[in-house]
DNA sequence: GCCGTTTTCGGCCCGACTGTTTTCAGTCG
């Protein structure tokens, strides 16, 4: 059992508690001792004095996470389980219903899940309840249908332009003195539920007007003094929600509505500590009477005598912990010089060797690596290795026309479903860059899929691993790879393991590239895994994931001139 | 269940909003 591992049997121990009506406080001791262990720089089983070790771990929580750990479960977890009807924890997600509510439902009624809470509310049963009426029917009935419409959350890559047209329109505005993305769309999260906004305005209704009055809004929400709701269509529906504050609130406001909530309370704990408030208002001191607001971020951070933290690292996975020497000096978009995985028309690309590598010069890059797919990958048109030679010498008339960049010849070479590799060593050794992935058998188990790519990272010749989790965001599960084998392996053999920047992959992701490199100290390169020029742009997900991942300038290849990369991925012993 | 240079007991993050309520509980972000 890894980290995550026991955190995840943690946390679904605190939902079920939460449900059987268990205190609240204590919900929450089970939730901070799954951060806990989440967040812990060192292993569970190397921390001296056990897990009581880590903050918010008492004794309680340290037996129950001894127990996972010798037996790979929890008694607890499965009295809980065998005493609640399952459908239950499936009843949280219906919005307006929380753990109270359930468990009422539960008890009065027998409901346990979400049909039998349909009829209930359809027989009017519902309405007879304590601390239940008409209106709450009527909610929870909305509920149901908008829970089994699970319009879900959009990628980053659909929402952040729609966030980006609604920023410049209302920066046009003269009412409005300054705007600024919020919540998980400024912290840059792979997939987010709706797109918030933060305006400074003295004049609300005036803005309220012009975003209502958007030809894309094809229903209004909310429309109150302070914040509207809007549902907008740019070819796929997404929720605006835009806060509007008074202009010397906006600092604390955009804070606030930043998060991640996990964050915010831990920034009103350390407030409290000099006994202070935080609200999304500003920072209150109750003995004064005084209300401070800020001009910047920064300031409200110096003001709690805490390093500034940027948008991407506040999901309290550690970041209120650190002294500013020890939070990352997180990697830049100026940092990356060129990108390692790219294909072109010799296989499924939509451009050549020198659009590519033109397209990158405009980018600024130092180089690139044409990586196209190997014979197997028939789908994708793979190259054999006749192919690879004479895509060889079109690289090499490519480096000689063009004066600024250099283009490396590399593959993306598939892993077989046996565990081979695509090519021999002897057309491997030919290639500047090796990449290798798996293309085909995504459903072995957990030990054959994990041995495949343990077996490519053990050959000198393959230099990276790209994207190792095989995820598709919202469309596929990753492999059952075990990732910490992945890790300690690509630590042993230098094996670089990629970020790929591709908007539906983001793999490995921000909470693996952490663990990756925290715990074994693994190096990383991120890509675009570009099939035409265009794609080039995805490095800013790549990036902003990167930065999530609290990865550094020093952890990621790409930022490397090019002599430096050579040797880097030089790892034939 | 956890925690303590004001506390080993009595707290545990803040405010808006809604719907159920004559003063508040639950949910949400």
């Amino acid at each position: 059992m890894n980290a995550a591992q026991i955190a995840s049997v943690l946390n679904r121990l605190a939902d079920l508690m939460e449900l059987n009506g268990d205190n609240p406080f204590k919900v929450n001791a089970y939730r901070r001792a799954a951060r806990a262990v989440e967040n812990s720089r060192v292993p569970l089983s190397s921390l001296e004095g056990g897990p009581e070790q880590l903050p918010g771990v008492g004794k309680g929580t340290a037996a129950v996470i001894r127990e996972i750990m010798e037996t790979g479960r929890s008694k607890q977890l499965e009295e809980l389980k065998e005493k609640l009807p399952e459908g239950l924890p499936e009843l949280m997600s219906i919005q307006g219903l929380g753990p109270k509510s359930i468990h009422i439902l539960y008890n009065r009624l027998g409901v346990t899940d979400v049909e039998e809470l349909e009829q209930a509310v359809k027989d009017h049963r519902v309405r007879e309840l304590p601390g239940f009426g008409e209106k709450k029917e009527k909610n929870i009935l909305d509920g149901i249908r908008q829970y089994r419409q699970q319009p879900g959350r959009s990628l980053l890559v659909h929402a952040l332009p729609v966030a980006e047209i609604l920023l410049r329109r209302l920066q046009d505005n003269a009412d409005v003195q300054r705007v600024e993305m919020a919540g998980s769309l400024r912290r840059m999260k792979e997939t987010v539920k709706d797109a918030d906004l933060v305006v400074a305005t003295e004049d609300p209704e005036s803005v309220a007007e012009q975003l209502v009055s958007m030809p894309e809004v094809i229903q209004v929400i909310n429309q109150g003094e302070t914040k509207v709701s809007v549902l907008v269509s740019f070819g796929f529906e997404i929720q605006v929600d835009v806060r509007l504050v008074a202009p010397d609130r906006f600092i604390t406001a955009l804070h606030h509505f930043t998060g991640s909530k996990e964050h915010n309370v831990r920034i009103r704990q350390r407030a409290k500590e000099f006994g202070w408030k935080v609200s999304e208002y500003g920072i209150f001191d109750p003995e004064s009477g005084r209300e401070l607001t800020f001009n910047e971020e920064e300031e409200l951070y110096r003001m709690l005598h805490l390093p500034y933290m940027v948008p991407e690292l506040r999901e309290d996975r550690g970041e209120m912990d650190r002294q500013k020497e020890n939070l990352p000096d997180l990697l830049e978009p100026e940092d990356y010089r060129g990108d390692l995985h790219m294909h072109t028309r010799w296989s499924d690309g939509t451009a050549s060797v020198k659009e590519m590598a033109e397209a990158a010069m405009k980018r600024g890059y130092e180089y690139i690596c044409i990586t196209d797919h190997s014979q197997s990958l028939k789908v994708a048109s793979g190259l054999t290795a006749d192919d690879l030679k004479r895509q060889r010498e079109e690289v090499d008339r490519v480096n000689d026309e063009l004066e600024g960049i250099t283009v490396l010849a590399g593959i993306e070479m598939d892993i077989l479903p046996d565990g081979r590799l695509d090519f021999s060593d002897e057309v491997l050794e030919e290639l500047d860059v090796v990449i290798a992935s798996i293309h085909s058998s995504f459903k072995q188990d957990r030990e054959t899929i994990t041995r495949r790519i343990l077996n490519a990272m053990e050959n000198p010749h393959v230099h990276m691993i790209a994207h190792p989790t095989g995820r598709l965001i919202n469309r596929r599960d990753p492999y059952a790879v075990d990732v910490d084998r992945i890790f300690e392996t690509a630590a042993q053999t230098g094996t670089v393991l990629e970020l790929n920047a591709n908007p539906n992959r983001l793999d490995l992701k921000d909470t693996h590239l952490k663990r990756a490199k925290e715990e074994f100290g693994v190096t990383f390169t991120i890509n675009t895994d570009a099939h035409s020029p265009e794609a080039f742009n995805f490095v800013r997900l790549g990036i902003a994931t990167a930065r999530r991942g609290w990865l550094e300038s020093s952890d990621v290849i790409n930022t490397l001139p090019l002599h430096r990369l050579k040797e880097r991925i030089g790892k034939a012993r």
